[in-house]
RNA sequence: AGAGAGUUGGGUGAGUGGCUUAAACCAGCAGUUUGCUAAACUGUCGUACGGGUUAUUCCGUACCGGGGGUUCGAAUCCCCCACUCUCUGCCA
């Protein structure tokens, strides 16, 4: 969430930036949020100094029953009466206004970054690049959908026998395609620096609010409720998490983190036309990587993700586009998001496979992640994220893309991973 | 799952209602000295919010797993919850 210093520092850019996302009322709920701040400290200062004295009474009962003099005690205990009284009702004051500030910052999207363009909707993104070259494929070519069936490798129908829509079962050579697309993309990111971690893909409550999930898309995660723990939507929930309540030092900045995991989403109400086969799963794979940077670092760090990521998709041969999403499109606790897409044959539509956010300190904000610097002055780390990657799109596009009369051909870079090359 | 014991600063760990302003030790940081695979001594060493000063800092409040209660006063007493350990049971 935003600081509400943040808030009132720079109201002016906070408030332009709201508007960029078309969030609504976003200058009323601005000076409600300043506004409860104040009271939230006037009501502090109040509060404070009535329990000094307060707690300055008790002392002085303590070194008058010391001393044997318990009627001077018992006089000035009676005084106490009042202030308890008082106490208790600014501290509820206090808390109210605590609670309702905390509440009205939930609501409060993160701040979206100058180069971000304004816009409504995913039309309104801007392509930043394109690259690699779109397929012609032959008259009979088939979508992923289709060719699943045709070479046996996943199974929806099995799915669905098993637990319900969404939930594929990968067979044979569609197995193995997906363990080595994970050991690809772990490799590379373990080549480029980062740490690999093995996260529990079950959270708590605190875990969810630290990275946003909860309270806002609570109804997107599946619920264990016998134990109150989510099923994780993305790796990004345990292992920013891993950084809550942490102070680092700053030389161990930045914070590069690499996991593979299963995600698991609700997805309610979202299904439509276009998502059929692998477009959109319940469960799917993914690897993911997480930095945590100083504040100074994080746009170019930002790119040099964006970099990476890039560089996957050239290593897998597949045609891809750069988006920098819209002020309406982007995620609710993003500062600068940039989309990769891929473009499917079969389809003939591009499929975003990854997500790479610049969160500045919105999350660490809640995390309460925090770094040391040689001033010895503690603040808010920046966090940042990207699917690195997600994998049914991926399979999806190299299905559609590669696919020739005589069977599918696998990107050189999988054949020492996979063992064969053509399905 | 049952029974018992626990949870105190970065770590170990003392502390059963008011000289606790949380001891002591270790680690860290700064300095002094001896000197060079290092030691000794001295000092310093938490977080958050608020207030006053703004050269620096000073003051207040809260925080001993989390929440609530008793009391003039709680790390300490009471209640609820979470987690950890030991034993028993179950189990890949």
């Amino acid at each position: 969430m935003l600081l509400v210093n943040q808030i009132r520092e720079n109201f002016a850019r906070v408030l332009a930036g709201l508007q960029k996302r078309n969030f609504p009322n976003a200058e009323a709920v601005l000076n409600q949020a300043v506004s409860l701040d104040e009271l939230r400290k006037s009501t502090q200062t109040e509060r404070d100094q009535i329990q000094a004295e307060s707690n300055a009474i008790s002392k002085e009962i303590g070194i008058l029953m010391r001393e044997g003099k318990a009627e001077e005690a018992v006089k000035i205990r009676e005084k106490t009466a009042e202030l308890k009284v008082q106490i208790k009702d600014l501290e509820d004051q206090y808390s109210s206004a605590e609670e309702e500030l905390r509440l009205l910052l939930y609501t409060i999207p993160n701040v979206p970054h100058t180069s971000v363009p304004a816009g409504k909707s995913a039309e309104d993104n801007e392509i930043v690049l394109e690259s690699g070259i779109i397929p012609t494929l032959f008259e009979g070519k088939l979508p992923h959908w289709e060719l699943i069936k045709k070479y046996d490798i996943i199974d929806f129908d099995l799915g669905v026998k098993i637990t319900g829509a969404g939930f594929p079962v990968y067979k044979g050579k569609g197995a193995r395609l997906q363990r080595a697309l994970i050991n690809f993309f772990l490799d590379e990111a373990l080549a480029a620096g980062y740490m690999e971690v093995q996260p529990p893909i079950l959270v708590n409550e605190e875990s969810g609010y630290g990275t946003g999930q909860l309270p806002d898309k609570e109804g997107q995660m599946y619920f264990a409720a016998a134990d109150n723990l989510y099923l994780i939507p993305t790796a990004e929930v345990p292992i920013t998490n891993l950084y809550r309540d942490v102070i680092v030092a700053e030389q161990d900045l930045p914070i590069k983190n690499v996991a593979y995991t299963p995600c698991f989403r609700r997805e309610a109400g979202s299904w439509g036309a276009h998502v059929r086969g692998l477009n959109r799963l319940h469960q799917f794979d993914k690897v993911e990587i997480v930095q945590i940077t100083h504040p100074d670092q994080s746009y170019q760090t930002l790119e040099s993700m964006s970099d990476y990521v890039q560089g996957l998709l050239k290593k897998l041969e597949l045609p891809y586009r750069v988006l920098r999403l819209c002020g309406g499109d982007m995620g609710f606790t993003s500062a600068l998001t940039y989309d990769m897409e891929v473009y499917s044959a079969a389809q003939e539509r591009w499929l975003e496979v990854s997500s790479v956010s610049n969160f500045e300190t919105y999350q660490s904000n809640r995390l309460k992640l925090r770094f040391k610097g040689e001033d010895k002055k503690t603040q808010l780390a920046h966090s940042l994220n990207g699917s690195a990657l997600a994998l049914p799109r991926i399979v999806a596009s190299i299905l559609e893309n590669n696919q020739t009369p005589d069977g599918i051909l696998m990107p050189k870079v999988l054949h020492s991973y996979l063992g064969f090359d053509k399905i």
